[in-house]
DNA sequence: TCTATATTCACCCATAGAGGTGAATATAGG
DNA sequence: CCTATATTCACCTCTATGGGTGAATATAGA
């Protein structure tokens, strides 16, 4: 309580909540590229991508290697560590949570249920 | 390419994108919670709280069940399933790659390269 | 019926995101 | 030196988000 902050995650994750973005990634995937490259496969403008991008790099999932005028974007898996260590932590924990409290629902109930009332 | 959305992901991202989310999903880890309960935790004001809540229902990743007055939050791991894949897809999938663009590049270096030129 | 509590609704504000256009900047290449 | 290309910068618009306040709604409980 108090300190819940963690931009690492909030960049990543708010990075890869968009779809432009999600397919950026897909088409880095087949293989490094430059801005203009990558703008050709989208109906936004350049520009667009160029923003994209920024984000991308600022969350860690990108890397830009400038030669000359060119800049080219390769794709960087170690920042999907963390986000897969997020989510798999918490889906065990909850699954794991939720079954102790079926067993305590089932086994102990406090207040007397009516279940008259509605619904 | 041309269909690349996804708003199942968008909307999950989205929601865990958010520290003060993430930090009510871990505090309904702990338990089931009215939203009362879950905003005195917080410094900020049970309406926010409510948005908040009101995301993370439509990613799916809480459930209000409603007895009276009181609406009651639990947790829905379900949708980190589909999280879970994704990042898992991509970050084999991205390793993968640049290993083969390694290889590729440490093979067959293609338009010479003149590393006499800055940097 | 009356009152207190729980939650949402209807607004307000400020900021960030996603999209655009046009200009500035920098480098490649004659 | 000149021109074309690659990228970003600066700015505009629209919408969504995160925060707030105050009113409306609904139910619990005496």
């Amino acid at each position: 309580m108090g300190e819940y902050r963690s931009s690492q995650l909030d960049e990543l994750f708010g990075a890869i909540a968009d779809p432009t973005r999600r397919a950026i990634l897909d088409r880095l995937a087949s293989g490094e590229a430059r801005v203009t490259e990558i703008a050709a496969d989208f109906p936004i403008s350049l520009n667009s991508v160029s923003k994209h991008l920024r984000m991308l790099e600022r969350a860690g999932l990108v890397v830009r290697r400038v030669r000359g005028r060119d800049h080219h974007l390769s794709l960087n898996a170690e920042p999907l560590n963390a986000a897969a260590e997020w989510i798999e932590h918490h889906r065990q924990f909850w699954e794991q949570s939720l079954a102790g409290l079926e067993q305590f629902v089932t086994r102990k109930p406090r207040k007397k249920i009516q279940r008259s009332s509605r619904q």
